[in-house]
DNA sequence: CTAAAATCCTGGTGGC
DNA sequence: TGCCACCAGGATTTTA
């Protein structure tokens, strides 16, 4: 489920539910999931009130009145729920945060690629990112001046973290075909023109994730409908929408990308 | 240095 | 129906 616009989604539905609630126990099914160590989440945790719930890049940022921050990265499969201590868990919820209010935060994760972070110095884990995309400090000028220091394949820029943060294998292709920017080009070769497509097409793409809540895949994550927005993602020898041409796939760095060879030049 | 591949995991799917 | 290879929203590490 994980790009910016579901992990938005994520936090903004966590807020009512978490802001003022304490912390008590924690339960680690899966160890390796706790980057910072199992046993310090559990030491560390308990006592921690949580007073804000923001996003940085895909990672959820929980801070307390402490210096401490709890970070989660949902990787691939990951979702956070909250339940009442009743509530039946499916084996899929490695990590539980007892709430100090007869509910518990699940962190459920089949893949058990998610992490969790607790540290009192968050720029270690946050520090490489690279800028917001919808933040409004940046500009069409940032992005170009992003573009113009770097070089390699478009598609495969986009989808590095350090490049810039939240963008993962949907928004990525979506994006370039709404700035009409073949995914296989090197970022090089794209004039000023089509980086600042490229800039606005990245925000809208990602505005438009964000209003409709995310994309609901599989079984992992549900409640969002952008799924039925996809213009290219998972759209192979289907028509174009736009043109009628029918929609390829090709492999970027080791992700599959499916584009229009028609609208994406 | 850079790019590709392997790695961490499990579940679902499509082909035979 | 049953088995198996392959693929999947991510990102880091290893190899070439």
């Amino acid at each position: 489920m994980p790009e910016l616009p579901e992990v938005e989604t994520v936090v903004r539905g966590l807020r009512g539910p978490l802001l003022e609630r304490t912390f008590l126990e924690v339960e680690v099914r899966w160890a390796r999931s706790v980057v910072t160590g199992a046993d310090a989440l559990r030491r560390g945790l308990p006592g921690r009130r949580v007073a804000a719930i923001d996003r940085r890049g895909k990672y959820l940022v929980f801070r307390f009145d402490d210096p401490r921050t709890l970070l989660i990265h949902l990787k691939m499969s990951g979702n956070l729920l909250v339940e009442p201590d009743h509530a039946p868990r499916d084996p899929y919820m490695h990590t539980v945060f007892q709430l100090d209010n007869g509910h518990q935060l699940r962190f459920r994760d089949p893949r058990k690629f998610g992490r969790i972070y607790l540290t009192a110095d968050p720029a270690t884990v946050l520090g490489q990112l690279g800028p917001e995309p919808l933040h409004d400090e940046f500009s069409a000028d940032d992005f170009r001046a992003l573009c113009r220091r770097r070089k390699g394949v478009l598609k495969t820029l986009l989808l590095n973290q350090e490049f810039l943060a939240g963008l993962g294998n949907i928004y990525a292709g979506e994006a370039c075909f709404l700035a009409g920017v073949d995914p296989r080009r090197q970022i090089s070769t794209l004039d000023d023109a089509e980086v600042e497509r490229l800039y606005h097409a990245i925000r809208r793409t990602l505005r438009h994730g964000i209003v409709h809540r995310g994309s609901s895949l599989d079984s992992v994550y549900r409640g969002g409908e952008f799924q039925n927005h996809f213009q290219v993602y998972g759209r192979e020898n289907q028509t174009c929408f736009t043109c009628g041409t029918n929609i390829e796939r090709v492999m970027l760095g080791g992700r599959s990308t499916c584009f229009c060879p028609r609208c994406q030049r």
